[in-house]
DNA sequence: GACCTGGGATACCGATCGGTATCGAGTACT
DNA sequence: AGTACTCGATACCGATCGGTATCCCAGGTC
């Protein structure tokens, strides 16, 4: 006979199916039938464990949104390194993350709108503030230590940093082939005032442009 | 009796209904009837003109995004201001705009969301590229008549601007207070290197903050 | 090993909604 | 003015889906 598997582990599959597809197709556009079905369980089991369609999302939510956030602060932890590099490297490492998790990020931009809209939880707002302020230390922190003088205090390159890796994000999804990989970390490393005086060319250089692959989803 | 409003009214009290609802409300959880009632009218007008839900979503697309977008395109059109300054008002130009058209903008997002899947029109890749084509143009144009040394390309500053406006926009949705109304603008300067030698912490200067006007929609 | 309990399966309900067939009032054309 | 036609209104259908009541079996307990 088969043998029930434990309730963490239904619940994983449940969150896990319902990333996928809620990415995929919509959340709206997507039943719990497919959700269950996709992880190999029925609708009970997504009643029994989430109490509703919105208590998935909001389990989802709050399951996804540190994990995907945490990204970019573990990206600005390390202090060891000049600030220039470390502004390269944040880039690097957002850019990478948001081009991996295309579908998640779409996800992404539906719980965001979700929690705008006042529907669902508001584990966004507030995650998006305990980022932002994190954020803004380090950024801090690495300038102080560079001892530079960036030309836009450290809460509002914080801000301008989120806002330009989501916005980059969403351009990329557009038109691959129009966000290079490391135009993000070139911009702050400009808004930072980390770039070397007298070598702006050098900043600016053109890159290896023309590897759109525009690999759709599915 | 009552006269039978001509078809181009029709037309427009449907989308104009469609653009509140949908925007407010999320396109998929809206009904063709609350837009057909809204604007006066049922169901059946909805199908006599744009004969499905997906036709009238497309022509919404269709009519808003280039009117959305042109007020990018007239904020770089005007060519007879320092660089400084124009870029300043870009930046104020795409805030404000950004900010009356909140619900647009949350509309805005579903559509791309949509383009994005493969579903709906493309018209959104289309014009963004088109808007991205005419930005690259116009930011070139001004930079080299300022005659400085932009510390980007004018193709890539292109793309900046537009993932910056947007993701400022979003941030703000989610925190109306921690986006400055000035915020834009001053990256912009920094960005297109026509910040004036000597004085970065003008540029830099703390704004008189403190007005979040904190009114999340209805 | 009989019993209870909890969690997932199953069947079903009611509501919603996109879409359609049809009707009838205005409108344009001659 | 009469006629044909357009276009929006009305009634209705079928499908989908969230939610629920109920059942049934696996696991732990004594």
């Amino acid at each position: 006979m088969r043998r029930r598997p434990p309730r963490d582990e239904v619940r994983r599959a449940l969150l896990d199916a319902a990333a996928e597809l809620f990415a995929r197709g919509g959340i709206d556009a997507t039943s719990l039938d497919d959700v269950a079905r996709a992880a190999g369980f029925t609708k009970g089991a997504v009643y029994s464990n989430f109490g509703s369609k919105d208590g998935l999302v909001d389990a989802l939510a709050e399951d996804r949104i540190s994990a995907y956030l945490d990204l970019g602060l573990a990206a600005v932890s390390d202090v060891a390194v000049p600030l220039e590099q470390q502004a390269r490297d944040l880039g690097d490492r957002l850019s990478a993350a948001a081009e991996e998790q295309r579908d998640w990020h779409l996800l992404f931009l539906e719980l965001w709108q979700r929690a705008v809209r006042g529907e669902g939880s508001q584990a966004f707002r507030e995650r998006r503030r305990d980022l932002h302020g994190a954020v803004t230390a380090a950024i801090a922190e690495h300038v102080d230590a560079a001892g530079v003088a960036a030309p836009l205090p450290a809460e509002e390159l914080a801000t301008v940093l989120m806002a330009l890796s989501n916005g980059l994000a969403i351009e990329r999804h557009a038109d691959p082939g129009s966000v290079a990989d490391d135009l993000l970390g070139r911009v702050l490393v400009v808004l930072m005032g980390a770039a070397p005086p007298g070598r702006p060319a050098d900043v600016a250089r053109e890159q290896t442009r023309g590897e759109a692959q525009s690999s759709v989803d599915q």
